[in-house]
DNA sequence: ATTTACCTGACTAAATCAGTCGGGTATAAT
DNA sequence: ATTATACCCGACTGATTTAGTCAGGTAAAT
């Protein structure tokens, strides 16, 4: 498990075919412009994501990426380790071979950890994500009505 | 945020240190032998600890490092921030100037995302750590006394 | 004094990141 | 059939980061 910039990418790229579930095929040239993402590297990471069954494309004029599933069923975890190539790397492979026993207790104290975090990003799939935001924004927009309709006449700020 | 093997040596060298709590001060150079991380990589890694008060440091023969709180008020974020130098950014910094507003709308949902791991990995200190291998320990000891009592004559193959 | 062990900064090979480039191939539209 | 679209693929690259090394400090205990 690893969280850099290209898991980042991946995701936002996720979300945008997300967003745009119920469209026709979403091509990278506009989540590249969209998301302000190189269309080469769109499509390294989006090579990676086909070949994890994440996104399905449709090739030719009008083609693009849809997600493969539905985005309730495509969980941040998978995301990342489909595009981050997950090389885990622990030191003793699995046959704790370190010098004393005491070494492999922290270090299977790390392993532990480390299944944890996979276990949380595991848990946050595409679509409640978004249905949080949207959420946000209904609440928002709802709070921004409730003050116009209090507000005393005009003595606002536009900056605050 | 961002996870890499660097916050896991930090976080494995910190537990190192707790687990060892309540001795003399650790020297770097026992961490370096039990933990399998080069003296000269962990004395960088402790500079940054340092400097953000996780650890502190007693000098001279008999020295090392200590927990500068207890273990159980460091969280495994603090320790990952620390060492990796949190840079952050995000394209637009807060200002929010891509090209249209829908980018920002993933934009943040990323942030969010972002902020929730770095909320989860804040929740995990480094005592609830090392009592949740303790326990497992126990209970991996037990079970064994139980099969102990139970088990048929000698019919157990080592490796199994 | 000497040894211990922290402290600091400069340096480095190797890996990874983020991205480019050039050429494919499948397909829809004309 | 041609052409344009947009996926597909591999090689390449500059910049940065990793994971270290090396050389030389400084504080303190014996």
């Amino acid at each position: 498990m690893k969280l850099t910039a290209k898991g980042r990418y991946a995701v936002t790229a996720m979300l945008d075919l997300a967003v745009h579930e119920h469209e026709d095929p979403i091509s990278l040239a506009d989540i590249s412009e969209r998301q302000g993402i190189s269309l080469s590297y769109l499509e390294q990471l989006f090579a990676k994501l086909r070949r994890n069954h994440l996104v399905a494309s449709v090739r030719g004029p009008g083609g693009g990426y849809r997600l493969a599933k539905a985005a309730s069923e495509i969980c941040v975890a998978e995301i990342i380790d489909s595009v981050d190539e997950n090389v885990d790397a622990t030191r003793c492979g699995g046959r704790s071979d370190c010098q004393h026993g005491e070494i492999c207790l922290t270090h299977e104290l790390w392993t532990d950890l480390s299944e944890q975090i996979h276990q949380f990003l595991s848990s946050i799939d595409l679509a409640s994500i978004i249905a949080k935001r949207e959420i946000q924004q209904i609440a928002a927009r709802q709070d921004a009505m409730c003050e116009e309709l209090v507000r005393l006449p005009a003595h606002r700020s536009v900056m605050e």
